[in-house]
Formats: C-alpha cells, sequence, structure tokens
DNA sequence: CGCAGAGTTGATAGGCTTCAATCCTCGTGG
DNA sequence: CCACGAGGATTGAAGCCTATCAACTCTGCG
C-alpha cells in the first residue's frame, strides 16, 4: 500500500532538505547519501543535533511544522510520502505506529547519549567517539574497520560543539598517537577499535553501548 | 481500565529511583516531586539528559532495561503500573499509543533543543536559559514570574555541563544585572521575562519556542 | 553551640577559541 | 599538460572563558 504512494527524489550535495519553520507535507526515508539536522542561534552559532544516514527518517506524523533545519551534505536520495495518505495508514496500522515509536525511542537515546558527550567530554574524547559512531554505521562488517568520512571538518566541529581548528588539530594528534590511519582527506582505517573505544571516556558497562 | 493497575508510591528526596541497567517492572507519572535523569562517565563525570516534574512519564513500553538513571531530587510521588498491563493496553488501545509518540517527540524535541544549549551557549546564556524553562513549567500562570528552585547549584551545574562555582557566579551576576531577584536560597522572582529570554541567545522566530 | 551541607567568592591554570597565515587538493581552463 | 584558483585543511600565537583548588560564609538542625 505504501508502494502506491512513494516518490524517489535525488538532490545534490549542499541543497536545503528541510528549513525550520516550513511546513513538511513529505515524509521521507534517506535512501542513500548523508544529511545533518541542526539548529541555529540568534548570533548564528550553529549546533547539529542529529546525522542522518541511509535508513534514516525524515519528518513526523503528526507534526505540520518542521522544528530543525535539514541539510544535504552529500548527493542524497530520499523515498517520500505524502503526509496524508501516510498518516492514515499509521492510524489503520498500529504495527506501524509502534515501529515508529521504537525509532523515535532510539532517536531519543542517541540524542541523550550526544547530551554526555557535548556537556562533559573534552575534545579528544568528542572526536574519538564520533570515529566510533562512524566505525559502527559507515564500516562494512567483518573487514578491518574502515570508512570514508562523510562530514567536512567544519560540520564535524558542528556536530561536536568545538571548532574546526580543535577538529583538526585533534584529528591529527589521533594520527601521530597511531590511533587512527589516514588515506587521504576523507578515508579512515582504524588498527585498534577497542583502543579508540578506550579514548571515548564512555563507561564500557552501563547498558546503552549496543 | 488503568485505575485496576496502578499504585502509588512515595520516595524521599535523594532516592534513586532507577539506576541505568536495571530491569525495570514499573512504568510511572510523576504525581509530584522533582527528579533527574543522568548519564555517567568512566571516570565519574555526571551528565544530566533530562528533569522530571510532575505529569512527566518514567520508563518505556516495549524496553526492558533502563538506559539511564533516575533519581529523586525531592521527595517524589510516583503513580506506577505493572508493565504487562500496561503494555498490553497499549496494543489494544491505539490512542494511547499516539499519544505516547507524541510524548517521545516531546521528549526529542526537548533533547534537541538541550544538546544546542550544551554544544553552543555560554555559561550565561545556559543559566538563562535555564530559568525561562523553570519559569515556564514552575510559575503559576497569570501572575508575576515566580517559582522556588527545585534544584541544587550541583544539579543545576549537572544539567548545563558546567560546574557549581559557574553556576554560582553567573546566578550573581544576574542578581547583580536586576534581572532575576532572590528570595532566600531557592526563591526566583524574574520582573521581565523577555529580558531573562533575550539573555539566552536563542533565536526568538523559528518555531519551536511554543 | 557547633556541626554539616549548600552556597559564595577568590586566585590560578588550562583547554579551547579566535585570529591569522599557510598548505593541500582537485577541478577547470588557458 | 600544467598553471591557477577556490574551498577545505593544517598549523601557529595569543587570549578568554570556564575549571580547578581553596578558603570562607550562611543556614538549619541536632
Amino acid at each position: 500500500m505504501l508502494e502506491k504512494i512513494k516518490t524517489y527524489q535525488t538532490f545534490p550535495a549542499g541543497s536545503p532538505l528541510i528549513h525550520a519553520g516550513d511546513d513538511v507535507e513529505l515524509l521521507s526515508s534517506l535512501v542513500e547519501g548523508c544529511a545533518t539536522i541542526s539548529m541555529t542561534l540568534e548570533d548564528g552559532r550553529v549546533q547539529m543535533v542529529g546525522l542522518l544516514l541511509p535508513s534514516d527518517f525524515i519528518g513526523r506524523p503528526g507534526r505540520q511544522v518542521a522544528p530543525y533545519d535539514i541539510t544535504a551534505i552529500s548527493e542524497v536520495t530520499l523515498c517520500s510520502f505524502r503526509r496524508r495518505p501516510f498518516e492514515v495508514l499509521i492510524a489503520e496500522t498500529p504495527h506501524i505506529g509502534q515501529r515508529l515509536l521504537e525509532m523515535t525511542l532510539d532517536e531519543l537515546d542517541a540524542a541523550r547519549e550526544w547530551m554526555v558527550l557535548l556537556g562533559r567530554k573534552t575534545a579528544r574524547e568528542k572526536i574519538a567517539s564520533l570515529m566510533v559512531i562512524l566505525s559502527k554505521r559507515l564500516s562494512p562488517r567483518g573487514h578491518d574497520v574502515h570508512f570514508e568520512l562523510p562530514l567536512t571538518r567544519e560540520a564535524m566541529a558542528s556536530y561536536l560543539g568545538l571548532t574546526l581548528e580543535t577538529v583538526s588539530r585533534q584529528i591529527t594528534a589521533l594520527r601521530r598517537d597511531g590511533v587512527i590511519v589516514q588515506e587521504g582527506r576523507r578515508g579512515i582505517t582504524v588498527p585498534d577499535l577497542d583502543r579508540l573505544i578506550a579514548l571515548t571516556g564512555d563507561d564500557t558497562d552501563g547498558g546503552l553501548l549496543a
């Protein structure tokens, strides 16, 4: 049934997909590429509050107005549904509603983990944490841990609550210490993931690190 | 039907209500008092990731293991339901599921707004933001803006990603500037709420400030 | 009265930001 | 084919905000 109302769209890198305050008529699933969720203060300071990778969902059933800016940072393909038919579908199929609640709870957990990072971690720990997150989401299973950074230094800074200079310095430091190996500007290999994880400052038992 | 499975319980200030990693058998609604949601790093640094005030919900349907510590910071009264019957109720009444999704989305929005605070705001802006939040939730409507701080300086520091000394200094500074008036250690009056809001750094148009 | 916990205030230090200059890298066009 | 340009990234120096360490004050209560 979803088949009937879905459409695919592709946007170039840098496209604003949604602007805070807009009326949102389309709910989407990110099929390919990478986008960011961000908020801006009065004087222009920006904080990224979410990173969207393939399989992530964009938009909220039951909410007309977008609370955040969403921007493509690589070429992005979306699979979109019009709001109304989708909301009807949810109302009729409790199972989908439950799944949506599950996803929202996961997002909430991720947001809270990120609050700990923003509030209490050092620059070094922040960078290590980001690398671990990206390793888990982008590195193919089973192989050596390797991935391409989908973010510029500026975007990383925005996500981590740092400046781009500090991000650059800390990445340089991690490379000097042999914790990561760089291939070109964006390629990252992690020779020993446990060593990287040890630098995140996270409590290694307490449940959340699934 | 909820009537049949609900029980009331009261806990003294300081009680740990839930410890991260625990199996949670009871879902609750906070009836009276104030509690905090917090996470702890390896070496003991603590970040509060949520503040629970009357009418807030504790626990997640469908999630057995608690991801956070929840602690009473004043005497607290909970209205609790056993997990199973409550989950059955949700499955049978889509309306409740929708309400739960609504509440979770609200929490997510609050968490993301807090990420901006933690990542980008100055100490001054953080304190001002907290005061505004507490004004909105604790000050009786229609009167002058006045409330009692439910948090110690340390708890505020934990919530704001600061130290308690910095919190104390900034509160002193706000009082010196006449933005707030203190009555005793905990009483706060805000003579001009707009002036306080102007100090939060928040963008005053873009949607989220409902 | 005196103690304990919460809060305030002061001095110092450190980590990150800011400002600035330079270096890469890659795509473009002469 | 290679020089050139522009945006991204790195590196350096200086300064500021907040943390840290420490002493002291206030308040309520046994």
